[in-house]
DNA sequence: CTTGCAGCTCACATTGATGTCAGGTTTTAG
DNA sequence: CTAAAACCTGACATCAATGTGAGCTGCAAG
């Protein structure tokens, strides 16, 4: 497919995607032309990608797990499955700060709505 | 106190100290030949500010929040409120995500850890 | 008083992912 | 064949938080 409809099946922009392969995140055929060909499996990979910027890695870091998932006979695996277990890590230690982020708020939402309701009743 | 000192107590940079206040985030007083002057309190309203930040969000929605922490009396707190139960919601979905992230990188782990191991048996 | 550290303002640089525009080419539909 | 829609490259713009440097001033200790 080309790249118009990857960007429509996966909701990501052309030009996102052209900068994913800019970066070695994604790989296409060129086609006649110069035309960007992708396969169906790049759905998938897009989406992976994606999911993996939304936990806060940059494309840097996202290109370092790639061998773990698309090439794992790679002897590059053993680096590439250590700095995903960092990875987890990272992201694990990232989820119990925002837990603890989220208690705050909650906190402060609980005691906002007594302190209002405290006001309303006084006035 | 002044700035370095806030600075060295929140292990944040006098540079986004002076970035908070200009986005309204902080308040000082100014001492004699302008020095800016902060309270103990305001050690405690850096590090809320830097949770913030760590949850995603941006220095004008904190800004926004700000009445319902610290001026909660304010007419304006209703909205502050609500806003703060959307980003406290907002929070909670991408939590949810990167639960989800996490779960998609030990499934990875796992599986790259099997497939190195069966590579090892095999050679 | 002098010296030096800390603070001040202003302004420009950086980073990373993405938007956007320009000018040209390919592909597809009619 | 032709027009429109999609694609190409390349370059510049954007946003937000922060870094950095210049040039100047405040303040505290010797």
């Amino acid at each position: 497919m080309r790249i118009g409809e990857l960007a429509a099946r996966t909701g990501v922009s052309v030009r996102s995607l052209r900068y994913y392969e800019e970066q070695g995140l994604l790989v296409s055929t060129r086609s006649g032309g110069g035309q960007r060909h992708f396969t169906h499996d790049d759905i998938e990979r897009v989406d992976f990608i994606q999911r993996l910027y939304v936990a806060g890695l940059s494309s840097r870091t996202i290109l370092e797990l790639m061998p773990c998932r698309y090439a794992p006979s790679d002897e590059n695996s053993d680096a590439a499955l250590d700095r995903m277990a960092q990875e987890r890590d990272r992201l694990s230690a990232h989820i119990k700060e925002l837990l603890h982020t989220r208690d705050s708020l909650d906190d402060l939402i609980t005691a906002a709505r007594a302190d209002r309701d405290d006001r309303r009743t006084a006035a």
